[in-house]
DNA sequence: ACTAATACCTGTAGTTACTACAGGTTCAAG
DNA sequence: CTTGAACCTGTAGTAACTACAGGTATTAGT
């Protein structure tokens, strides 16, 4: 492979990306279309290599590959706008909060009902009677 | 329909289900394959309605489908063992304080960037700096 | 230059837990 | 007996990948 252009492999290893999730993200693209040596396989520039590390970190804060795209097309236009970004970092704070909300609710529930279940080998299991329909606290 | 068994549609709005849902589970096998009338529409005895219910309790505390059957295997099963539902339940609430624990790390992360970010109409906005590659306390 | 090992290619199907049709049949009420 | 609502089947779509199968390119070593 030329000077600088990477093998899809090495920018896996670079990234810590695997391959078929590169080629899923050309694809759908969130990646441009990569080049090719003659013989078919893709070739990548540092931008390009660049822009993978931009969805990974994205996706590591939990964005959607939606939202990345609306942070990309941010990104590619003429200036940034903060108050764009800021707006797409906001909702997906509020999301965040209501999905950890609804985890502390189950698992506030499911703490009390495990509690209250002994573990023993016994037939009456207060989880299954909860389960099953009796009312709760 | 005759006396107690109930239409797919009485089912689903007693329990909260959608119609699609139900013959989702049947299909999976959460649910029994229903009785049918002459005409083929489903027919749901009181015992299945109890059963969808106890699946979409377990789905509120997020149980997965699979544990799910493997709950309802043990209620199923000659007793119930309170110490293997203890079991299904504590490997359960492991994930969750997993999941949550994810959650709060992104959250914490981004508070700290979006916090950094003046919301201004301005081109230099430190998320996508963050994002592009700079360094990260 | 040749060969073998490794890397890469395309395309499809599977994952979770549903939801949303399309196009047809049955049921319940009047 | 008709109409409208409820129901039927089967397929495809959602999110974000992962895992093949079956074939071709590249690279390292001789």
């Amino acid at each position: 492979m030329s000077n600088q252009r990477l093998s899809i492999g090495r920018v896996a290893a670079q990234t810590g990306c695997n391959i078929e999730t590169i080629r899923f993200y050309e694809k759908v693209r969130l990646l441009p279309v990569a080049g090719r040596t003659t013989g078919g396989h893709r070739t990548y520039t540092p931008e390009m290599v660049q822009r993978l590390v931009f969805i990974r970190r994205s996706r590591e804060l939990g964005f959607s590959m939606d939202e990345i795209r609306q942070l990309l097309s941010i990104v590619d236009g003429e200036q940034v706008s903060c108050e764009r970004v800021k707006h797409i970092a906001d909702d997906h704070l509020t999301d965040i909060r209501a999905k950890i909300a609804d985890l502390r609710k189950m698992q506030r529930t499911l703490l009390a009902l495990s509690s209250q279940c002994s573990g023993d080998d016994v037939p009456d299991c207060p989880i299954i009677e909860v389960l099953q329909g009796a009312a709760r606290g």
